[in-house]
RNA sequence: GGAGGAAUGGCAGAGCGGUUGAUUGCAGCAGUCUUGAAAACUGCCGUACUGAGAGGUACCGGGGGUUCGAAUCCCUCUUCCUCCGCCA
């Protein structure tokens, strides 16, 4: 969430901000309540402030006397304090229900967009920031979907997924099951070989993980919940991996932190059914590599595009045709304020898919998460930027690589995977 | 799952109702000494809110309670340790 003196000390670029992401009304009045809120929680606070100084003179004053043993006079001062206990009472009853609706008002404000993201609404508004090849290779109409050639040589099946737990969970089998193993092995070790340091955290969280990075409140949909012990399946590694520093001070020698994982990612996204959402194009378990980098603010943005230069470096090395996108401010995520996406085109499908989201979340979740740095000698505390990427989401690559490799014989292996599948064609 | 014990500052570890935001040691920072380093000595060494500042307030795993006053007493939750049971 953005900080209150950053509200206040830039409500104009904050209001300004709200409106490139076509913010409603309401949510730019709820800008002046929070304002309202914190002059209210200010006051409170230093009204409580002042009644428990006097109490801890009394106090202090009795403790005093009772040392000294003059009983009576430490009865006389007990008695005036009295009043003061239902007076405190009353002033911290309005000072936590402050600032309760105050944390409220502040969750539902989003990031605020770089100046860099492109005004807009839709997807049709984002920028092209890197075009795809020019022209884009065609396959012809004897081209399948990625799903018919699954079905051709047992890559993948949805089917039994539905057996074995519902729609949207894949079971890959033989040379696929494979191939994605493959495919994780190389992902991981092309981002240890950039410096990112491996992990392997939990598939569930609890509500404090989910907070800090912005899943909950709100989301809650979008994550299966077990609710027998209040535990969130992660949507994707970015929850676990960055939160491993919430409630930390680092060491500006610390920064920055590069850490990658590779974790299954749940999502209930109930959404819609049909053309555009068949085979892996949108399924509720899918394999994921992340990258999480965790940096001084000063370089956050040199740091972005250094992701974004490994995650397109991927994509090169898979020989697939990508684009890169600059999202608009409607389109942009709620916790991000600069976001490019990863968009590979589907010969088969004539459309592009998005295979990778890379965002600088600067300090929206820093600021939830309680995580900072300390600069210096002068120890100045502030907060660290975070940023994420993906390096790259599993199922939408296997559905790139089968449509745009796919032959007569079979669908030929990109050679950077072949030392990892040992195999050069998926047939 | 059953029975006990414990949770204090970066770490170790005192305190168990009153001037304790917290003894002490280690680590860290600044300085004295030294050609330099080490050693020794001196000082500093948590976070947040609030205030122009002096200062004030809160925090000793989380939440609640008792009390004029709680790190210290009570309740509750969480986590960890030991023993028993179960188990990949």
């Amino acid at each position: 969430m953005l900080q209150v003196n950053f509200i206040r000390n830039n409500k104009e670029r904050v209001l300004a901000g709200l409106k490139k992401r076509n913010a409603k009304e309401d949510l730019l009045q709820a800008i002046e309540s929070i304002l309202q809120l914190d002059d209210d929680r200010k006051r409170l606070k230093t009204e409580l402030d002042e009644a428990n100084a006097e109490r801890n003179r009394f106090s202090a004053e009795i403790g005093a006397l009772m040392k000294q043993g003059k009983k009576e006079e430490a009865e006389q001062s007990r008695s005036q304090v009295a009043g003061l206990k239902e007076r405190t009472a009353a002033i911290e009853e309005e000072l936590k229900s402050t600032e309760e609706q105050l944390t409220e008002q502040l969750y539902l404000i989003p990031n605020i967009p770089h100046e860099s993201v492109p005004v807009g609404i839709t997807p049709e508004d984002n920028e092209i920031y890197r075009p795809g090849p020019d022209p884009l290779p065609e396959l012809g109409d004897t081209a399948l979907p990625h799903w018919e050639i699954a079905a051709k040589y047992k890559v993948f099946d949805l089917e039994l997924g539905v057996k074995l737990t519902g729609a949207g969970f894949p079971v890959y089998r033989g040379k696929g099951a494979k191939l994605e193993r493959a495919l994780i092995n190389f992902f991981l070790d092309e981002a240890a070989a950039a410096g990112y340091e491996e992990i392997i955290p939990p598939l569930m969280v609890n509500e404090d993980s989910a907070r800090g990075t912005g899943q909950l409140p709100d989301k809650e949909a979008q994550m299966y919940h077990v609710t027998l012990d209040n535990l969130y399946l992660i949507p994707t590694a970015e929850v676990p991996v960055t939160n491993i520093y919430r409630d930390q001070i680092l060491d500006a020698s610390e920064l920055p932190i590069k850490m990658t994982a590779y974790t299954p990612c749940f999502r209930r996204e109930a959404g819609s059914y049909g053309a555009h959402v068949r085979g892996l194009n949108r399924v509720h378990q899918f394999d994921k590599i992340e990258i999480v980098q965790i940096a001084h603010p000063d370089q956050s943005y040199e740091i972005l595009m250094q992701m974004l230069e490994h995650v397109a470096g991927l994509l090169n090395k898979l020989g697939l045709p990508f684009r890169i996108l600059r999202l608009c401010g409607g389109d942009m995520g709620f916790t991000s304020a600069l976001t490019f996406d990863f968009e590979v085109w589907s010969a088969a499908q004539k459309r592009w898919l998005e295979v990778s989201s890379v965002s600088n979340f600067e300090t929206y979740q820093s600021n939830r998460m309680k995580m900072r740095f300390r600069e210096g000698k002068d120890k100045d505390i502030q907060l660290v930027h975070t940023l994420n990427g993906s390096a790259l989401a599993l199922a939408r690559i296997v559905a790139s690589i089968l449509e745009n490799n796919q032959s007569p014989e079979g669908v030929v292996i990109p050679e950077v995977l072949r030392k990892y599948t040992g195999f050069d064609l998926l047939n």
